[in-house]
DNA sequence: GCCAAATGGTTTATATTATAAACTTATTTA
DNA sequence: TAAATAAGTTTATAATATAAACCATTTGGC
């Protein structure tokens, strides 16, 4: 009756970063940041998981001198994310 | 950008649990087991934290000789669900 | 009638998580 | 050159989800 919820999207935090990620196929650790109005620390938590699962890949380079990180949706991210969608029509169907 | 996720209804099993709520009207304890498929122990601490939130309202009676323990959700927990589901969509929304 | 199994729950223990505070390193700016 | 800012990471903490263990009652078999 109600689909397992993907226990690595299913925090506000990677969603938020996911979603992102999804349409703008390309975002930097202070866009992400910015965007979802997180601290710098649980980014960099959330981020490494993501990368873990092989969600996202994340590119280490230098904007000028500064540090920056890249971020990239993976194939297999962009699935998960898809079937975490999916997964959760499963608890709103009864409402619609 | 992105709404925050009421964190009482950001849990699976609670989220099923309202899911259910929200159609049915009236559920007893044993229904909810079967339909999210959750263990006992688990379920009776959820349903005891959406009760202390004033998501729903449990009656404890007899069914026969048999305990008998209903869930109803309040027009709190509706409000907190349809809330939820409009957050969500800001998750979702750079997709469609 | 009595013992074993089942029913309907609750309490408690554990392992995981999310999150922010504190820290590091480098770079501007005053 | 000292103070502030920037970009991240590491570490500590508090909250959470979850299941295992438990309790009370009741049913079924002999």
């Amino acid at each position: 009756m109600f689909k397992d919820l993907d226990p690595l999207l299913h925090s506000q935090l990677r969603l938020a970063v996911i979603s992102i990620l999804v349409s703008v196929e390309e975002a930097d650790f202070v866009y992400l940041r910015e965007k979802t109005g997180s601290t710098g620390g649980n980014l960099s938590v959330q981020l490494e998981k993501l990368n873990e699962a092989g969600y996202i890949e994340i590119e280490k380079g230098y904007s000028g001198k500064r540090p920056r990180t890249l971020c990239r949706i993976t194939e297999i991210g962009r699935n998960a994310f898809e079937q975490y969608v999916e997964a959760l029509k499963s608890y709103f169907k009864a409402t619609t």
